[in-house]
DNA sequence: GAGTGGTCTAGACCACCCA
DNA sequence: GGGTGGTCTAGACCACTCC
């Protein structure tokens, strides 16, 4: 047997036992200062294990109470036909028709302003950085019975956007989208770039994500025949989130 | 201003310097003492901030030398096409086919067994549980320019592939997709469902995952007309990977 | 007030790198 | 051999919860 560092072997125990059953989903963990003196280590060494078991969201904790193994929370499977015509001529954004799927009450609380388009935004939308294009960014916080549970910001140009119901708070029924093909810019495919990264501390608090768990990113474009016509930027907890997309084998 | 925890307060000052270009890509940061010095608190709580930023995948340490402002290595995009028939019938499956696209030299390493289906498994391959079906185990390491990019363990119902070259370590020019095809198992579409996580510590360690960064997981099914013929559940580092979906609007 | 998780400090040791 | 990152220890303090 290879020696390990301390707190990866305590880790591994206590995972063990919880996939055995010794401590079962809802249970408290032993206290800190009970596994102190069950492993003979200090209180960091113990505090490092849990961390891990955190990031791997099989523990929670709560301060004052203790260590409770984590009861997974259903998990949103995020399918394709959220972006389907039907669902915003049905007068619901992806956000709403989400909700409807899901059962649960949303809410969404909106910035809306102007700003010169960073590098990464241009690319996306394909602006020409030679007329400095302005964008219309919409920052928007989503949240699920009043957890926050998205964020997004999305960028539109402003030669499109600028002046239109896109430029308020409330886009009105069937969302962004819907407004875009009034506009004449019916909607023909999206892409979207999928990743995984730490959240910065700001994002952390906000989505309530454990310790060291990952968020989704997914950037999303939405094109009109072959002109880009949005760009958003989600973030997700995946805690919560797992995406589902179709491929059709040609 | 609200007051921080030291740490968090630590990181965002350092990430700040980074955006700004005190420190350049591949630059080195001040050692561990100096930013003990420099912010008065001890070592730990530097470690804190500095693993901060490198969950975020800012910065990247190497013992006895220091840690240096992430160079960001060319993300690979696993795009669509990736499963296009096209490639197959070339000969490549879908990794190598990757590598193509990618120009680094692919390997594998194939560990292939038969065992019982677990739960999960049967459930995607949408298995009879009362005939204790069995299931033919494809597990790889793969590699690109010598470092592990990729781990996959792919299950399919040994009624299936029992016996078959599936069973074998090499599947042959197109890989388990052609061989499918040959035996009339004509791949109509797959399914992926993404999420990310916390390595365990020994996919960290393989994938050479800096500390507390995401993997992606991507569990892709692949179906024959109605009949769910292969599970994949593919592990990626989030740091190397992006994957790119596009989605036709109906 | 006692117990809990979370963080910080000060000091120590180790493996590793480089001159 | 001196500097580096990484980890562990022992002890302390804080905010929080529960009684």
């Amino acid at each position: 047997m290879v020696r390990m560092k301390p707190w990866v072997e305590i880790a591994e125990e206590l995972r063990r036992e919880i996939d055995r059953g010794v401590y079962g989903p809802g249970e408290r963990l032993p206290s800190g200062s009970e596994l102190m003196s069950r492993f003979g280590v200090a209180r960091q060494t113990v505090q490092n294990a849990i961390d891990q078991l955190r990031a791997e969201g099989l523990v929670l904790s709560a301060v004052g109470k203790g260590w409770f193994v984590s009861e997974r929370k259903p998990i949103v499977r995020l399918a394709r036909n959220r972006l389907s015509k039907a669902e915003r001529t049905e007068g619901r954004g992806t956000f709403l028709s989400d909700a409807a799927a899901g059962r649960w009450t949303p809410a969404v609380t909106v910035k809306v302003g102007r700003e010169r388009a960073r590098e990464e935004v241009r690319s996306y939308l394909e602006l020409d950085p030679a007329r400095d294009p302005e964008v219309v960014v919409r920052d928007r916080v989503m949240r699920a019975d009043g957890e926050v549970v998205q964020l997004a910001v999305s960028y539109l140009p402003a030669e499109i956007a600028g002046g239109t119901r896109l430029e308020e708070a409330d886009t009105g029924p069937g969302g962004t989208y819907a407004r875009l093909e009034e506009m004449g810019f019916g909607l023909t495919h999206f892409t979207e770039v999928v990743s995984a990264r730490s959240p910065r501390p700001r994002e952390a608090e906000l989505l309530q994500v454990p310790f060291g768990f990952p968020v989704i990113q997914v950037v999303r474009v939405a094109f009109a025949g072959d002109r880009a016509v949005e760009v958003n930027f989600i973030t997700l907890s995946s805690e919560r989130y797992q995406l589902v997309y179709q491929i059709d084998a040609d």
